[in-house]
DNA sequence: AATATCTGCAACCGCAGGTCG
DNA sequence: TCGACCTGCGGTTGCAGATAT
């Protein structure tokens, strides 16, 4: 849409003057001498004016360029009119698949840093970059499809790994040392910015949270978080007993757990340990989602669709999207603050799994009673914890952890994780079924056509797992990536990096 | 063909941080 | 130190074109 083009006396009998917010918004009451200051779509007339300005004076002073030329316009419009479309650096056009390919991996590591990504893209602007990326959320949203492609997930796991190997920053914090101070403990603040559980992450019938999404969080700061052996031995290989981690929680989820919280009635979310013990959430904390996922939960949870009591979204106490920024940074959602108040304190940063537990299932008997090893929350510390005890396996360390933990060094994972945890009745189990089934090799899971898994005691209709990165035409149906081991286990990472490349593009 | 809905983009808005007097 | 001003950033909105009904 070039405003530009379009007729200049339509552009002026449509664009309003400007008012009193206006040169409130364009700084300080700049308004040009009297002169009213335009709104809206800029003509060419308007354009070439800027143009001919900054060409003889050059860039900033912009309240000048409006003093100076006769523009209607404020500074800051004329500033952004400029940076964003008349620029002669810009790079007009679609984004290359290059350039898609980058954004893709600039906001895996910063998020939603746009004018930092601009910076790493010379010739696009960060307003350019803010809608592909927009666009590209809603879009991949819709379809019920990961944001990041899982080599992205790997490829940020892989530069954890570099950073726990090495002890020192990645290249990528050190091209970012400002906004990713990622230490062992330390969580940057903009990670958790926009800190909601999203139904890409969390099963839509448990969670119902507006958009803004967790899918902001860089997935590297996901993983960053939990690559850390030193972490992950002090507060995930130790077999602290979850209530016990949770009350930890509760000093700063204050509320949330105490016995009026709802979290506590067990009855509103059956089986809801069971999410924790999925593969399926797994995947699905790295982005990989499966509608069909969704849709089972819904279907057999109808009666939590809504809100759930105490979830971020009541956790938040802002559930607009639209609420005003400042108050959204003023009243960090609880689990902000809870990433805040984490900070460098001599407490074992709390895991991602107190989150989890907290929003996903209340403490039940069976929880306090099975679920010892933080693999049950079915989020991303689950992933990388079981990654942890992936590598300690020959030590048999998770067999000492619990009984009812998976034994991850089994190779028929999909069969044993399967009958473990795949509670037919549970909308999990069935997901489980699906993820597991669709790893293997020989389920015969080719076509097009999604398939009935007939598993024991349920039924189980596959869904292609679709990893397309903007158009879904990849084949990308082997959900190998949901496997923990896969993801982290060094011995395999390579060429499942090589996999998932291959299938992605 | 008319209307409704969706989509993508340009521009706006409010805020924060820096600079300067 | 304080306030005014400037600049930049990220979120949001409004609109025009595209697509669906």
């Amino acid at each position: 849409m070039s405003m530009t083009s379009e007729s200049d006396d339509r552009m002026t009998s449509n664009v309003g003057v400007d008012s009193p917010s206006v040169e409130e918004a364009c700084g300080g009451g700049n308004t040009g001498g009297g002169l009213p200051l335009k709104k809206g779509p800029w003509t060419s007339a308007e354009d070439a004016i800027l143009v001919d300005y900054v060409t003889k004076h050059g860039e900033g002073n912009w309240n000048a360029v409006q003093k100076h030329s006769g523009l209607a316009r404020c500074g800051k419009s004329c500033r952004l009119r400029w940076a964003n479309h008349l620029r002669p650096d810009l790079k007009k056009g679609a984004f290359t698949p290059e350039e898609e390919r980058r954004i893709i991996e600039l906001h895996a590591k910063m998020g939603n840093k746009w004018a930092r990504m601009a910076a790493d893209l010379p010739g696009r602007t960060d307003n350019e970059i803010k809608n592909y990326w927009n666009t590209r959320i809603k879009r991949r949203q819709r379809a019920g499809l990961p944001v990041y492609p899982p080599d992205i997930c790997f490829q940020a796991i892989s530069e954890n790994k570099q950073n726990e190997e090495l002890g020192a920053f990645s290249s990528t914090d050190a091209q970012y040392p400002d906004f990713l101070p990622m230490n062992n403990y330390e969580i940057p603040a903009v990670e958790f910015k926009n800190l909601e559980f999203n139904q890409q992450l969390c099963p839509p019938p448990l969670l119902d949270i507006p958009s803004g999404s967790l899918l902001d969080i860089p997935a590297r700061s996901l993983l960053a978080q939990g690559l850390n052996s030193a972490y992950y031995s002090r507060s995930f290989l130790s077999t602290v007993h979850p209530t016990k981690r949770m009350r930890g929680s509760e000093s700063v989820f204050s509320g949330l757990n105490d016995d009026s919280s709802p979290l506590k009635n067990n009855d509103s979310f059956p089986s809801c340990h069971q999410y924790q013990n999925d593969g399926s959430l797994l995947a699905q904390s790295l982005g990989f989602s499966s509608s069909y996922y969704r849709n089972l939960t819904s279907d057999h949870h109808p009666t939590s669709l809504g809100v759930i009591p105490g979830s971020h979204a009541h956790l938040n106490g802002n559930s607009s999207s639209s609420e005003p920024s400042r108050a959204k940074k003023l009243e960090l959602p609880s689990l902000q603050s809870q990433m805040a108040s984490w900070g460098l304190s001599s407490s074992p940063l709390p895991s991602l799994e107190s989150v989890d537990t907290l929003i996903q299932s209340p403490p039940t008997d069976q929880t306090e009673s099975c679920n010892l090893s933080p693999r049950n929350s079915g989020l991303l510390d689950a992933v990388l914890y079981e990654a942890q005890t992936m590598r300690a396996s020959k030590n048999n360390l998770q067999q000492e952890s619990s009984d009812d933990v998976v034994d991850n060094s089994c190779p028929d994972l999909h069969e044993t994780g399967w009958e473990t945890y795949g509670d037919p009745i549970s909308p999990l189990g069935h997901s489980a079924a699906s993820v597991f089934s669709e790893y293997t090799p020989t389920s015969g899971s080719s076509s097009e056509e999604p398939q009935l898994l007939t598993m024991p005691g349920c039924k189980v209709k596959q869904e292609k797992f679709d990893f397309g990165p903007y158009d879904g035409k990849e084949d990308a149906s082997n959900p190998i990536f949901s496997r923990p081991d896969y993801l982290l286990d060094s011995n395999c990472f390579s060429p499942m990096q090589n996999y998932v490349r291959t299938i992605w593009r």
